[in-house]
DNA sequence: CAAATTTTTGACCGATTGGACAAACGTTAG
DNA sequence: CTAACGTTTGTCCAATCGGTCAAAAATTTG
């Protein structure tokens, strides 16, 4: 007998058996490597399937359209992306907790470059799948922290600028190691572009944001 | 009688027609709106001929391959792409040179942001048509241009940094408005995701090289 | 004008794409 | 065992892909 469509959903309520999360998850993982690099057009089914060491209709079985794997990926990734700014907290030192939260997001970019990826991939073909997300839980969000940084620049702790400005410039600067991680590399050649890339990254980055770059005296 | 196989060569010498010429530009320009948004691999070649307005065998006669189309393409872009850097010069004022090379940075993610996602595009997708370039003619000039940021860092004009990721930084942050555009606009909303959003980021950005976050006190 | 050349098009091709489907296989409960 | 259910696969399909080709149309040249 056939399997049951219940299966397939994909977005739907589940009610799994343990095989069907394994190879759920396995699949997940191979189109993360593979939307990542290649895009959503740019990525086959079969590349994916490859990837996740199972046939093209067994894949099916899991996800019925290819475009069930890209949003399940892209409702994990918005969650666990967006956790460094929800963190981003009114008790403690504002300064502090500012140069926290660039540095976890610069360890987001060190440690899940191809979650940033899919997120950029995204971004760039001009978000056709999130558009509403952006403008709804993301701007809520951001506008969210502005306040908070906002108040914190009414209470003197730090300079006055534009906090939505301030958060685009920490996302741009960390994210930057992950997406464009191959030109980093490149240009800062085989000795510079190894691990420790990123401690360099998070001292240049710390500086920049609290001292800028005019001279001392 | 057949067009001769001359016309096709995409990368050789040319010698072209006034036809030839213009019809080329006509597809150039079109490519570059279609790649910039859908990458390499998510465009077609029906797409672009009919952003340009022709058939695709047309399009064939003008540039023989898809690559073709796409190498003269980023040929073109990394020439224009690097100017800003290559003028950020030894003469004048240090903090004033940085302060205009940031600057023309963001004017060109606002005046070109197509170039600036087609960039991105092949960053993102590990850059295999451009990795020489970058290792080669990319590397050689940020090399040059750190020498020179850290002569102004040894005569105690700026404070000293890493200079290579004080370039970064500042690609980054320029290119974020022209690659994210789509999300900044988004988070800003209709009140200050206007035409306005590139003066506040150029506020923003100049305040945040200069002197940071920390309170004047 | 007419001949030569350049440009454009419709028809076509093999390969690849996302996806459907039934049959086969595996597993487990009674 | 067997029936029921979950899993896997080979085969197939229509659509789309990049690209070819010969002939028609337009343009340039003498």
């Amino acid at each position: 007998m056939r399997g049951l469509a219940k299966v397939n959903t994909g977005t739907e309520a589940p009610r799994r058996t343990r095989i069907q999360q394994e190879k759920r998850e396995l699949i997940l993982e191979a189109a993360l490597e593979v939307f990542s690099t290649n895009g959503f057009r740019g990525s086959t089914i079969d590349q994916i399937a490859e990837a996740a060491g199972m046939s093209k209709p067994n894949l099916l079985y899991y996800f019925r359209r290819k475009e069930d794997i890209h949003e399940t990926l892209m409702q994990r990734l918005l969650d666990t992306w967006l956790a460094p700014l929800r963190e981003l907290d009114d008790i403690g030192d504002p300064l502090t907790e500012l140069r926290s939260y660039i540095r976890r997001k610069l360890e987001m970019a060190r440690d899940f470059p191809r979650e940033s990826r899919l997120f950029a991939n995204e971004i760039l073909q001009g978000a056709p799948r999130i558009m509403p997300l952006l403008a709804g839980e993301l701007k809520t969000l951001v506008d969210e922290k502005a306040a908070v940084i906002k108040g914190w620049m009414r209470a003197g702790k730090i300079a006055r600028t534009d906090p939505w400005h301030l958060i685009f410039s920490i996302w741009a600067t960390t994210q930057h190691y992950a997406d464009f991680d191959v030109q980093v590399r490149a240009v800062l050649g085989p000795n510079r572009g190894g691990d420790g890339r990123f401690e360099d990254a998070a001292r240049f980055l710390e500086q920049l944001f609290l001292d800028g770059l005019k001279p001392k005296g």
